[in-house]
RNA sequence: GUGAGCGUAGCUCAACCGGUUAGAGCACUGGACUGUGGCUCCAGGGGUUGAGGGUUCAAGUCCCUUCGCUCACCCCA
């Protein structure tokens, strides 16, 4: 068998790429608008950087990242998600002591070792804001904001924001231990996952889809009751802030986040059209992050987005290309008189095709047609005797002459019939 | 990692209880129209039926193994 493809790892084919293109269009003029600047970090980091910011004792560092020692040793490992790798570069880079805010956004490949099913891959694209710095609760509607204008911009609309607070160092042991004495008091009602997790993943018991379990939390205590002082205000100036701009959301108590490093809010952009995998986009803040890696105090809010799952939410129309004109050419002198004006029509930004293939005039017009050419140059023999060209207008079925050294010009002209000015 | 379903042409799918040369639509190429697209009609190229083994007079069809894909669990974007 030819070979193929890794498991879990996808290619985009131009029929594909053209609606990623518009994605990422659209989440770069917002971000623009938003003040937010582009990171790069690499793919690979050392592996430090992510089990000590996700969490030693979470699925991703336990078995689904793509570890590997390097040829000098050193265990190292493609990112399994974004805002890690940017926190890290953000300490190094000493940003902090640069300026006491950075608005960043990034996009691209992410890496995760799991079974491939519906909306999850083995490479997957993520696009992601981090705003380091402000530690306010403006800082986490305007991140929110940010994430629906897009999905707006994308005509993304049936959907939900679900919202909550996962407390900070002050007051989660407090909840945590309230929570687990609850939750052990009915340990025999849950399934067995969820006895594992009592201890080890205490939150996610809320969070777990067996029906049983569902019930047997149905009056488990509430972090919003349990919050400190100074969590649910800003829990409550999140709220106030957005309800402000107008983004509808959905209080979700049970709304947990898998990785370690979330404080204080958490949201996630859901959907039901997605199959079992139903986030489109997930997000919070994280002020113990770069402490974890090691750096300083460094608050931070951000979301990221999952590309392919919004990619398949996407119906909305794409961008009609620039009108194209075609080339169809009868032989090799015909071409040699055609290249140099396809060449300067090009350079002049003009969307020029030239038949590559060959063959009659009739396969090479129904080439034309199918690249969807408003116009097609046609050049033969007869047209070089008289030094011409003719041009054929495929929508009127129309058909004018023209001289060679004219095409260029006439060509423009018609293909921008209003919008002269630019 | 666990479970289930599915692998036939480039794509979507047929092929009865196992039966003789594996078909159709779309796509592609050409012709009708010798240099004029879309529509129509005609023709043509395309297949190791995922792979390997077994049962049988006979396997796309049944059995085993293996690979791949899909969906779900788990987890997550």
């Amino acid at each position: 068998m030819a070979v193929q493809s890794i498991k879990g790892f996808k290619d985009l084919l131009p029929s594909e790429t053209e609606r990623w293109g518009q994605i990422e269009r659209e989440a770069r003029r917002l971000f623009s608008l938003y003040g937010y600047e582009e990171i790069r970090t690499p793919i690979l980091e050392f592996t430090e950087v992510f089990s000590r910011s996700i969490g030693e004792v979470t699925d991703i560092v336990e078995k689904e990242m793509y570890t590997f020692p390097d040829r000098d040793g050193r265990s190292v490992t493609m990112r399994p998600e974004g805002t890690a790798g940017v926190v890290r570069a953000c300490i190094e880079h000493a940003l902090p002591s640069k300026s006491p805010a950075h608005k960043l956004f990034y996009m691209g490949p992410m890496f995760r070792h799991e079974r491939p099913q519906a909306g999850r891959l083995r490479q997957f694209h993520q696009i992601g804001v981090e705003v380091l710095g402000p530690s306010g609760p403006s800082v986490d509607v305007e991140v929110i904001a940010l994430l629906a204008d897009i999905l707006d911009s994308l005509e993304v609309r049936d959907g939900s924001l679900l919202l909550n607070s996962i407390g900070c160092p002050v007051c989660r042991p407090d909840y945590l231990a309230s929570l687990r004495a609850f939750l052990e008091e009915r340990r025999d009602r849950f399934c067995e996952n969820c006895r594992r997790r009592i201890a080890a993943n205490t939150l996610r018991v809320l969070d777990c889809k067996v029906p049983a379990c569902r019930e047997a939390t149905a009056d488990a205590p509430a972090f919003s009751q349990h919050l400190c002082p100074a969590c649910d205000a800003h829990f409550d100036a999140v709220r106030r802030g957005l309800t402000g701009l107008g983004i509808d959301f959905v209080p979700a108590p049970r709304l947990v986040r898998g990785l370690d490093y979330y404080t204080r809010t958490t949201f996630e952009w859901v959907t039901d059209r997605l199959g079992a995998q139903n986030a489109v986009a997930a997000g919070g803040r994280y002020d113990g992050l770069a402490r974890a890696l090691g750096g300083p105090d460094l608050p931070g809010s951000g979301f990221a987005l999952g590309v392919e799952r919004l990619v398949s939410l996407c119906a909305g129309p794409l961008p009609p290309p620039q009108p194209l004109a075609f080339f169809a050419l009868l032989g090799e002198e015909a071409a040699g008189l055609a290249d140099p004006v396809v060449r300067r029509m090009r350079r002049e930004g003009i969307r020029v095709e030239r038949d590559l293939l060959g063959g009659s005039l009739k396969s090479q017009l129904r080439r034309a047609d199918k690249a969807g050419a408003s116009l097609v140059v046609i050049i033969g023999d007869e047209e070089i005797k008289r030094g011409a060209a003719v041009v054929r207008d495929m929508n009127e079925k129309t058909q004018t002459e023209s001289s060679l050294s004219d095409l260029g010009e006439i060509i423009a002209r018609r293909l921008r019939p209003s919008s002269s000015g630019q």
